[in-house]
DNA sequence: CCAGATACCGCACAAAAATGCAGGAATATT
DNA sequence: AATATTCCTGCATTTTTGTGCGGTATCTGG
């Protein structure tokens, strides 16, 4: 193995589990322990981890980069190892932006081979970071808030392409009032992917389960699968179970 | 077997698996280590792949954006400011990709109210950083080793467009040659941009100051105003003066 | 067709890089 | 404070790289 791949695996774990432990790396790469420090060393002169004693930690996690977005992390790591198992080479996927959808891009595996359509600029830089996967960057005014694209241009973009999943952040789910967001600019976006997706996927920690905003973006049975960090047999997910959506 | 036939199994193992070890091709095509060495140097030199050591990995799979290490900053800081004294509120504005544009969107004053079009990933992420800038992000596949979006797509939303300015990163300029670059794709975004200003603005640090490569994007003629971090009456840059070029 | 120029290839040897090991120093843990 | 773990430094070994050289193939302009 080289040593850049090995690097390579190295950022991926840490930017996977937010730490690595130097011994950990060393039964997973079969190398010594002075190789593994001496890889720490060097990512961490480049400036991409943060090398602690005893291992190292992920830059974006320690740094004050984007310190908002570790709300609920462990949850997020969680679904986001369930979601990526649904994402088979070769299929077309449209995603939302937020935070649990990065969560999933930093976990896809590296040798998956599929192309992602996003309006998110934050998600579309992970994507980047796979070598196979292809990234459609849809174009149109962007929203600094949600830091995704916007707008009518965005949307015929988006009805272009019919692809094979839609992952959707979310923002509140109910079985009644369905998936609901709180932008109208967001929520039509969502609408356009969920309409040109033959599987529609929501992300949602469980805190927005049964919650729900001011806009619809679709109806509870638009969605095919749901996912969450609970145990699929949870008590809270019964009621979408009942109403046919796959829970993972 | 020719050189340029071995050449050609190396970048199509190489795109293949990310990575090829020299030892794998020695025997894959039954030549010396040395034979493949310099293919790889080769390759390298043309920017086809990167060698590192003991083979070389696909440029997708190199994660090498070292935020730290830019190339010339402090001339790349004096173009940028004199680049943004050309830009006025409401103005629309068209910027490609490169890190003198980064530097010309951190530059820019919190108070100026324009409108940016880019399909550059790091740039936009410059430009939603203030407030009064409308960011309005170009579409289409992403390039991976550039960072903007490049494509049918694309060009298509750059032509809807008639700007006031366009800011090219320059890699490479020329009284006779004219304006020239590299990749395929990123020519074509920047001639569509370069069509559909009003003034084209090239900025290049002056060691790009008669080079040349491979594609022509506009003839020298076409740009309106060269920046440099030379003092304007610098005797380079007397050439494009005398060509009717404002030379800052 | 031929002679000279040019490019290509493999070998040998020296330089550089990568890796692992041993020890003592530094740091965490109890 | 005592103990265990982790870290650093220097060194030896192995692997990989760069370079000069000679032989061979290919191209080019009479």
């Amino acid at each position: 193995m080289l040593k850049e791949e090995r690097q390579n695996v190295i950022l991926h774990e840490v930017n996977l589990h937010n730490k690595v432990l130097t011994t950990h790396l060393v039964e997973r790469l079969n190398v010594s322990e002075d190789t593994i420090r001496r890889d720490l060393n060097e990512l961490a002169d480049a400036g991409r981890i943060i090398k602690v004693h005893g291992g190292a930690l992920s830059r974006s996690f320690h740094n004050s980069f984007n310190i908002t977005d570790v709300y609920s992390l462990p949850e997020k790591k969680r679904i986001a190892q369930k979601a990526i198992r649904l994402i088979q080479d070769g299929m077309f996927v449209f995603t939302t932006g937020g935070t649990t959808i990065l969560e999933m891009a930093r976990a896809l595996p590296q040798h998956l081979r599929a192309t992602f359509f996003t309006g998110s600029l934050p998600a579309a830089f992970e994507y980047l970071q796979h070598p196979h996967i292809e990234v459609i960057l849809i174009g149109d005014r962007l929203s600094k808030s949600s830091r995704i694209t916007v707008g009518g241009g965005a949307i015929a973009q988006i009805r272009q392409v019919k692809a094979d999943l839609c992952f959707l952040g979310t923002n509140a789910i109910d079985i009644h009032a369905g998936l609901t967001d709180n932008d109208l600019d967001v929520v039509q976006v969502k609408k356009a992917m969920v309409e040109s997706s033959s599987r529609v996927v929501s992300l949602a920690i469980s805190e927005k389960i049964n919650t729900a905003q001011r806009l619809k973006v679709c109806n509870a049975t638009d969605i095919d699968i749901l996912i969450t960090e609970l145990d699929p047999l949870d008590e809270l997910l019964a009621p979408y179970r009942d109403a046919g959506m796959e829970v993972h």
